[in-house]
DNA sequence: CCAAGGGTATACCGGTCGGTCTATTTTTGC
DNA sequence: GCAAAAATAGACCGACCGGTATACCCTTGG
């Protein structure tokens, strides 16, 4: 039992996904970048598309679990929530492996049908509302927009980091989101 | 002269490219598509490669030229500048097959040190400073840091944009942006 | 002791990939 | 009107793709 080259398999999967595309890795580079025989991968997904759609599902759980954890973490204080969404966002783009959004990637590399991007499109709207909800929640007069201007802050900060590979992408992105409480929704400063 | 057939490739591809991804496409569907036959493409191109890097080349010229334009439009005034250059970028992001920032998708399809993420990263660091030299000119107070605000609110328009459908983060990223300025940059209000 | 299950190695399959070759048809400039 | 240039169709190539089949090894628990 226990199947140790199952989990090897979709850790590398995902970790090469990242760096150089879903498409650009083929299954024998995979199999041997992992250490794993081509009939144990086989036996534990029935094709490739289904081994990198769990890779999919595996991150968007691991992520949004992280993000609602650091939304839960201070139960007052808008600031205080959006401070905490934003250095949880930074230390999970601090893995080695980091090549901007996974889902976003996703996104650019299937067309709009295929099921990989209908993943990837459901995982951002749920993250979306996850974190409206918790403006709402934290007494955001206006959450649904709030919570839009922060998402679009926290993808500039992805994209910046990985194109420029500014460090410091994610510390920006969290002042200026910070800015924006202070101007438009300063419900508890 | 004039090679009508080699335009039409170019921009069958750059569509094809940006909806599918690049490796998503292959040369076969790709001259179905351009109503145009093998040896005409490669008469015109030694490898896909080459003909990929092609259509980087020219949107990056392209985008470059248009917000150029945009930003020497308005000669005075920071937010004028800002302004416009938002503009033209959600004119630009309103073409049919927008799916995000064509460079973002190079950079996450292929690996670091390929030519075509070589290209990309190159554009970025150019609009960077493109943009930073027009803040300067302008009088803003620490160019290089707003312009890296400005930029980062830029992408995160661009994949709100692509993930979420949404027609108007354009339009909330211009409304973050000036808000920047504000209250860090209130140079000329 | 030995069956069973997880894992391996390797050869193989049809299909598709990027790219070439040849021979033919269309377009175009003089 | 005619030759040169541009474009075409379609067969073909080796390499690689995702996926399958077979036979074998090694551990482990009853």
């Amino acid at each position: 039992m226990a199947a140790p080259k199952r989990e090897k398999l979709l850790e590398k999967a995902q970790q090469l996904f990242a760096t150089e595309g879903f498409k650009g890795v083929s299954v024998d580079r995979l199999l041997e970048q992992a250490g794993v025989a081509k009939m144990t991968l086989y036996k534990a997904f029935p094709t490739k598309e289904a081994l990198m759609m769990e890779t999919l599902r595996r991150r968007d759980v691991a992520l949004r679990e992280r993000l609602q954890t650091a939304l839960a973490s201070h139960r007052s204080g808008l600031r205080a929530i959006v401070s905490a969404y934003f250095d949880a966002l930074e230390s999970w783009s601090r893995r080695p492996e980091f090549n901007g959004c996974y889902f976003v990637s996703a996104l650019s590399e299937f067309g709009e049908n295929e099921p990989a991007a209908q993943l990837a499109r459901e995982h951002k709207v749920q993250m979306l509302a996850m974190l409206a909800a918790a403006c709402r929640e934290a007494g955001a007069e206006k959450p649904e927009e709030l919570a839009a201007d922060l998402r679009l802050i926290v993808e500039g900060a992805s994209v910046s980091k990985q194109t420029l590979g500014a460090p410091d992408a994610f510390a920006r992105a969290k002042r200026i989101a910070l800015s924006q409480l202070r101007d438009g929704e300063g419900a508890d400063l």
